[in-house]
DNA sequence: GTTGACCTTGACGTAACGGAAGCTTCTACC
DNA sequence: GGTAGAAGCTTCCGTTACGTCAAGGTCAAC
């Protein structure tokens, strides 16, 4: 069985430019090449184009990637190369961010009281949500169900993995918030938008739903007391970026 | 005052290639040209040119550096923008370098007894150092007496920027070491490096020297307990890559 | 036979310069 | 005033990982 190079990049989210770039460069050879100049690909290349895409995903630049593919037992020191790069990014990428902030305090003159964050690795651990079992099931039984369903294919590790990534982006957002970044702005929806698309697991939310949904967070005392643990008025923030999506991105 | 190019450039750290190309996208303009083809630059270019690096030094794109820096008035604005992209970036990497460090594990094959790391923002809050001044005065006068101009020189802020920054370093050793990261991986190294330089604020230690401070950070019970309350055995891995930084770049 | 989908190579563009070639000009010294 | 060496100039290629045409050949279906 053959695939054409349409049918690959079809098969594995990539374009055929991209295929193409990757014969030239030698990462990854069709099985052969028609009379015609047609490249046509067999079961080995599609395990080593997924190789080649998991490591791309972290970040590897391709030439690391062919070398690291084609000695196979140094795959995890080239990891582990890769992993400290990340790590050292990262940080400076945060010093870089926290100067961005300081400079931005500074050319406003007024202190703007300065919008305290508490940054927890895990805001829901030891999170009981069964406590509120009984109210979701009566407020929204559809939901609660399609919500169940999802949880019970998690197992613990997913499970605070997703814990640990909803913290974040709540840290996030706290952070644009004392930067005073509008809630307009693209990383603030981007935010948001990942927020939807989570929400939709369980419940498409039309316009008005969606933005109920975030006054809910400012109006009920438990959603509320759960974000102002990050950041005071971060509840109202959210509630505000999530009507500016609404308004913006989604129809009645 | 005129300063030609290679002035300028001494003068502020970037190439004269940079100069050109800044002048050639419009960037920075010459005051004028000289018969011959020279650029000569003035005051007011070397201050343009102080903000562009600043902006530059934040990640911002050339192209952004222009427009925020000719409408004054948008600079917060773009400044806003510009601290959203980081804290994403940021967060992206510390997504990826997780993702990473999970697949190093899983690869590895045993279960390498997973090292736990605290991750405190700043490890020396309320960290009274002056307990210890009789005792350092008597082991390292010269060096305690540096130590002390220079912390008199620092404001509150730039000392808790410090401690913070120190936190966040050891840290990201730690995460090094969990990821079973070598010592003498080049981004080891440069950790190592930045801890050369700031002990070469007060004292510039030659191989040996070096080497006996990182056994100290072991041997010390009250520097171990420190380096452990962010992962155990962390004081180790210190002293090992600060053995292989003063092996391959000291002099005796 | 034609249409439209699919394939090819080749070339240019991206961001922010680094580096080199080939030539002109300045500055200092003898 | 001649010459060496430093510094300047323009122009072009290379870097990463492709996106985006453009011009043309091939294939499958009707």
């Amino acid at each position: 069985m053959s695939w054409s190079i349409a049918q690959v990049a079809r098969m594995s989210g990539v374009t055929a430019r991209t295929l193409r770039h990757y014969d030239d460069i030698g990462l990854l050879k069709p099985d052969h090449v028609g009379l015609n100049g047609y490249r046509y690909y067999e079961e080995p290349q599609l395990l080593r184009l997924q190789q080649i895409l998991v490591l791309r995903e972290l970040g590897m630049a391709l030439a690391d990637i062919a070398s690291a593919i084609d000695s196979e037992p140094d795959m995890v020191s080239a990891l582990r190369r890769q992993y400290a790069r990340l790590v050292v990014e990262r940080d400076r990428l945060a010093r870089v961010a926290e100067t961005v902030a300081r400079t931005i305090t500074e050319l406003e003159g007024r202190p703007p009281m300065a919008v305290r964050i508490n940054r927890p690795e895990n805001l829901f651990e030891g999170f009981d949500s069964s406590q509120y079992d009984d109210e979701a099931r009566e407020r929204w039984p559809e939901e609660f169900e399609r919500s169940r369903q999802v949880l019970a294919t998690m197992s613990e590790q997913d499970m605070e993995r997703w814990q640990r990534e909803a913290t974040a982006a709540m840290i996030r957002m706290a952070e644009f918030m004392a930067a005073g970044v509008p809630v307009d702005d693209p990383a603030v929806q981007d935010e948001v938008h990942q927020h939807w698309q989570g929400i939709c697991t369980w419940w498409t939310p039309n316009r008005t739903a969606y933005t109920c949904l975030g006054r809910m967070y400012v109006d009920d005392e438990r959603f509320k007391a759960n974000y102002d643990k990050i950041a005071e008025g971060l509840a109202e923030y959210q509630a505000e970026a999530m009507a500016a999506y609404a308004e913006a991105r989604l129809s009645d």
